[in-house]
DNA sequence: ATGCGTGCAAACGATTTGCAGCCGG
DNA sequence: CCGGCTGCAAATCGTTTGCACGCAT
């Protein structure tokens, strides 16, 4: 039921290209300068479609944008972000799986999700 | 330099009876009740004050907004909160900082921050 | 006195949505 | 053919900001 178009090709394509984070109005500016002209607003349902699918990982950053990329494993993982370049990391942690599970587990509550992210200043955007 | 006023007084005071992480929306509604009416604007900035001043705790729900709420715990902590009802339990974990700093000096990236906040469903909030 | 703090309304910026037309299966 | 997909523009919505006035120090 889900149709390939022209568009979803394109995002698909854009987002492969990118090797960081990329919010939806960046993307939106790369497929526009590749020639692809999508409609911004057909590249945040796409985005939120493949985010669905779990195509695509996406977080926020510290000011509440979404950001968007297609990584590496498709197993559960976290990130280790450049808060300047965006260059990612993608980090696993069983360790911190099974404290938060544990954690919640101990309080009674239940459908335990977690938000892990770490953000730092990688080593080319060290002054 | 940080002026005491009434709005800043009723805002602590809003918030110290607040269990639960509230939006500045809700806080201000809050107020509103109360009767002490305080500008939404005032809200906000307020709250982004107390926050710079670490006296308050803040998150972004899924939605991402932004939620405030005065923590018992002065040394930094985590979050464990109902999706629901947003009950809040306090946590700390020292492992899990222990694990972000590591993997972060791991792949040399300095100023390690994260965001670590963990999200169920309390026992109440159960069907 | 002085200038930080406040209220109000307008401005913002990311994201969503209504709707008419398009096109993939 | 037909309903999902798209584009565009208008609408949302949380949050921020400009500005004139008031009050805490």
């Amino acid at each position: 039921m889900t149709r390939m178009t022209k568009q979803r090709a394109a995002v698909a394509e854009a987002l492969d290209q990118q090797d960081e984070f990329r919010s939806a109005q960046q993307l939106h500016e790369v497929l526009r300068a590749r020639g692809d002209s999508v409609g911004l607003a057909t590249v945040y349902r796409t985005l939120q479609t493949f985010a669905d699918a779990h195509e695509v990982d996406q977080l926020r950053n510290a000011d509440g944008e979404v950001l968007y990329r297609r990584c590496e494993r498709v197993e559960h993982h976290h990130h280790l972000v450049c808060r300047s370049c965006r260059r990612t990391v993608e980090i696993d942690g069983p360790t911190v799986e099974a404290w938060a599970d544990k954690v919640g587990a101990s309080h009674d509550f239940t459908d335990i999700d977690h938000t892990i992210e770490l953000w730092g200043t990688c080593k080319n955007c060290r002054a």
